[in-house]
DNA sequence: TCTGGGGTCCTAGGACCC
DNA sequence: TCTGGGGTCCTAGGACCC
């Protein structure tokens, strides 16, 4: 999808269209989530500090985001994904592989199935879409990203050598800054380039698998298959607060927050987590992560909260908390036997039950533990 | 007016087991 | 007669993606 979280604001506020948007965060410490075309022309990128984007484009509208709704357009997206082929790996809310190689009696060519798919979004979702079509994923990726805005890019086999070798190597999958900065220094600029050198002088800088990887890449060659739907690995929350925590009562408080927010999403994906991690980033910007396995898998907020608690204390106490997170991993299904508490555990799951109803129904600020709410009070000069 | 939030994958060392 | 080989799991950090 073009600019999605963009165009999801315009569909329910039409006076957006045709103007700089940028969806994000608005205080201090907000970033861009998606730029709208007309916002890009003046630089404005994704992940660039709102203040920025502010200073380059005066004249950009900033909308908070919405993500239950993007949620849910999405859904209507893929649905029409999925009216095509079973074989639709999302890879994010906005993005997804489909395999239609086994629409050739339907369809007189892939071309005519990318055009079928981006009306039948545009008819029934109102949003532009943007397709790439190739013998792979890694290139139709590549195509898709070149058909933008609002068009469709179809790369032959016969086409693909020359496409990739004219592109930058960051255009290459898994190929960030760091890599990005090691490729630089062995003359690198375009995947042509590197398409040229030996795999031992890249494996040397970047490691073996890596540069096996990269190469393959490079001379177009993808074999990784179109796999629908696979279960989520991890379920995390975090926050960056507009002013820094500054006493160990206040992280406290917000972990206590979000643990109760974890322990509503797991609930309601039927999941727990083996793992808890709890992440710290200072004023510095330095993060840390700790983590601990436990014998039970857990989804009680109650529980969750102990758990990161513990793990707060092996981090340092004292200085300025910028950003916190907890999150789950090693998730498997609640609904396996679990060793029935003998401790009174139970009845704190059945209270994170009903804080999850409510908050699915009302919102996450809608009920929260009482030092919470204290601590907001008095940041507001309420009296107790 | 410096740097979000939600993820995946990889690496590397250490514990532990046979 | 000082210290094999293979495997899994856990933990921490980092690169990368949208």
């Amino acid at each position: 999808m073009d600019a999605f979280f963009v165009e999801v604001e315009r569909l329910s506020d039409p006076s957006l269209v045709g103007k700089p948007v940028a969806v994000g965060g608005s205080g201090p410490r907000g970033v861009v989530a998606s730029a709208s075309y007309e916002a890009r022309r003046y630089g404005v990128r994704s992940a660039q500090p709102t203040a920025i984007a502010l200073r380059s484009c005066p004249s950009l509208i900033v909308v908070s985001p919405s993500h239950g709704r993007y949620g849910q357009v999405s859904e209507k997206v893929f649905a029409v994904f999925r009216s095509f082929t079973p074989l639709v790996e999302g890879l994010s809310v906005d993005e997804a592989f489909l395999d239609v190689s086994g629409l050739t009696r339907h369809f007189e060519g892939p071309g005519h199935v990318g055009a079928a798919i981006r009306e039948t979004i545009a008819a029934r979702v109102g949003l532009p879409a943007s397709v790439g079509i190739a013998a792979n994923k890694f290139v139709a990726k590549l195509a898709s990203e070149s058909a933008k805005p609002n068009g469709m890019r179809h790369v032959p086999v016969g086409e693909q050598t020359a496409f990739l070798h004219a592109l930058s190597v960051d255009a290459l999958w898994g190929v960030g800054p760091a890599t990005l900065a090691a490729l630089a220094r062995l003359g690198v600029e375009t995947v042509g380039d590197l398409a040229a050198l030996p795999e031992s002088s890249v494996s040397a800088s970047l490691g073996e698998a890596s540069a096996r990887h990269l190469l393959a890449l490079a001379n177009g060659d993808d074999p990784r298959p179109v796999v629908p739907d696979s279960e989520a690995k991890s379920i995390s929350v975090e926050e960056t607060f507009p002013d820094d925590l500054d006493s160990p009562e206040r992280v406290e408080a917000a972990l206590l927050a979000q643990a109760q927010r974890l322990a509503g999403r797991l609930r309601r994906s039927g999941l727990a987590a083996r793992t808890i991690v709890v992440k710290v980033r200072y004023e510095d910007f330095t993060t840390v992560t700790r983590s601990h396995t436990g014998d039970r898998p857990k989804d009680a907020a109650r529980e969750i909260f102990e758990a990161g608690r513990r793990l707060l204390e092996e981090t340092d106490r004292v200085r300025p908390v910028r950003l916190l997170g907890i999150g789950g991993h090693g998730l498997v299904d609640a609904g396996m036997p679990r060793q029935l508490s003998i401790d009174g555990n139970d009845r704190w799951d059945r209270i994170a039950d009903a804080v999850s109803d409510i908050s699915d129904r009302f919102g996450d600020s809608s009920i929260g533990p009482a030092r919470l709410a204290d601590t907001r009070n008095r940041e507001e000069g309420i009296d107790q």
